[in-house]
DNA sequence: GACATGCTGCTAGGTGTGTAGTAGACTTAC
DNA sequence: GTAAGTCTACTACACACCTAGCAGCATGTC
């Protein structure tokens, strides 16, 4: 499933913590995003036509909550990316990461190990649905 | 300057060799993408608009040629998609790269090779405008 | 129970994108 | 020079997306 932009910061919002009313995910997007209320639910509703998140009430008040993942939105995303611009293929495109060094020297390292598989557990461990 | 998915498919076609016709754009697009012939002058018109090609005649005929180089777009394409879905770092997209396993094995060891400085040089060079 | 506040449902308008048609100009073959 | 084919310029339309407004219902407070 792939989304869109306004889509991308309202599950980045939703991610961080759920089940959340409309007003808390409004709290949460990044201040350059500086939308209306109604702007947020608008996004909501489609996100929920999309089957990209559940909605429920109690009293009157809407919880929302991602049936999509992190991980497969992120996929979807990079596949998508992959597929226009770099060939079909992630070689290409990690070809291409490595060769602008678009990466610190820390990201580099970071890299390194992780292919190595002396990765640090625990760390970071990205908190996901499911 | 963000390309749209229609948009990608003309400009891999341009990058593969100009300046080119569209007719000769038409016949390298992929074969999912099966436009009527008014779709690709379209999609190029709105290209030269955007000043990611130039578009100059020859008695009648219209030849194009990239303006946007692949390399600048790609970058536009990773870091619109890192912005979104990456936190805005390549840091976490190279991590979930290598915790999905997205790579195959020779990926990976070309990965690995490239991030060790020993490139084979020569082989695969992307053509590029510039 | 009347009022303020806040939430929802519904509607809407502008812009971008994908896709394509039509009309007219030009070119080439006879 | 006329017919057939090809090209361009211009226009169009549907759908998705971004953004937001409005009206009405629920809830709590005095």
């Amino acid at each position: 499933m792939k989304l869109t932009s306004a889509e991308w910061h309202v599950m980045n919002a939703l991610w961080q913590d759920w089940p959340a009313t409309a007003r808390e995910i409004e709290a949460r997007l990044p201040e350059e995003v500086a939308w209306a209320y109604t702007t947020t639910r608008s996004v909501l509703a489609r996100l929920e036509e999309k089957g990209a998140i559940k909605e429920y009430k109690r009293s009157n008040v809407s919880f929302y909550e991602p049936i999509l993942t992190r991980r497969k939105a992120r996929m979807a995303a990079l596949q998508s990316v992959v597929g226009e611009a770099f060939e079909g293929a992630f070689g290409p495109l990690v070809h291409f990461l490595v060769e602008e060094e678009a990466l610190s020297e820390g990201e580099r390292q970071k890299l390194t190990d992780a292919l190595e598989g002396r990765e640090e557990e625990g760390a970071d461990n990205d908190s996901d649905v499911e």
